[in-house]
DNA sequence: CCATTAAACACCC
DNA sequence: GGGTGTTTAATGG
């Protein structure tokens, strides 16, 4: 993982701007994080963490995807769930203290920014505001796992793919989504969703059949995200 | 049986 | 060439 220091703050700086606990914070408590903060490129199939590793930093993705995955001592690998741009992650580890719990790998060419803990731990002693976010945040991360257990059990192939689309919209996850478009290629939507990417462009497909996105060449656009989120296939 | 998937295939920007 | 759509053979519930 190549460490830059903070020469293209720009759109480091950008990032934490449209953060939501950025946006809470006083601008010059702002811009001292931000002079504490790294950014790292990571290319496309990149490691961004590796389980088992201690964790230094809370991390925030500036661009690109990643996912988190575990494997089995056979090499069995299960993805849990993905971050997009805009999404924070590693927070429960940092503040247990305890080694990576999952593997973080770039997906596509991927840039990340790097908060070390010292920063991390000095926010949560001082600033209520990035107490309230942390909270909001492992509130829904958690109901986001929830509701990913609940549909791998009770849902379709089909039904998997809108529910996955339909939670890359989740604010508290994501404040970054403002478009309706999804930057993603059908073969990560896969990942994401649990199922093959043949199966996933069949979801897709029905998906648009029902007039709730319009598929493109690099990318979905949602046209009816409600009706995503409460997507039942035909049977 | 039926659905899913890995692998391999042909389009097409 | 990489992403997308489709076919085929194998697999498993």
């Amino acid at each position: 993982m190549r460490q830059l220091k903070t020469a293209s703050m720009k759109t480091l700086m950008e990032m934490l701007r449209l953060s939501t606990w950025g946006r809470a914070l006083p601008p010059e408590t702002l811009a001292r994080v931000a002079g504490e903060m790294t950014e790292s490129a990571v290319p496309a199939g990149g490691d961004v963490a590796r389980m088992g590793e201690p964790v230094t930093h809370w991390t925030g993705v500036i661009e690109g995807v990643v996912k988190m995955s575990v494997s089995s001592p056979q090499g069995k690998v299960s993805t849990l769930t993905g971050v997009i741009a805009g999404g924070w992650f590693g927070e429960g580890s940092l503040a247990k203290r305890e080694p990576r719990r999952y593997d973080v790998i770039a997906l596509r060419d991927t840039r990340v920014a790097l908060m070390p803990r010292h920063t991390f731990e000095r926010l949560r002693a001082e600033s209520l505001s990035f107490n309230d976010f942390l909270f909001q945040l492992l509130n829904a991360r958690l109901a986001h796992f929830i509701s990913m257990l609940e549909q791998d059990r009770l849902l379709g192939p089909d039904e998997r793919v809108a529910r996955c689309l339909a939670s890359l919209f989740n604010t508290d996850l994501y404040p970054l989504a403002l478009s309706p478009h999804v930057d993603l290629q059908q073969a990560e939507i896969g990942l994401l969703s649990g199922v093959s990417r043949q199966r996933a462009n069949q979801a897709l497909q029905a998906l648009q059949e029902a007039g709730l996105v319009r598929l493109e060449r690099r990318g979905v656009t949602v046209l009816d995200l409600p009706a995503l989120r409460g997507y039942s296939a035909p049977h």
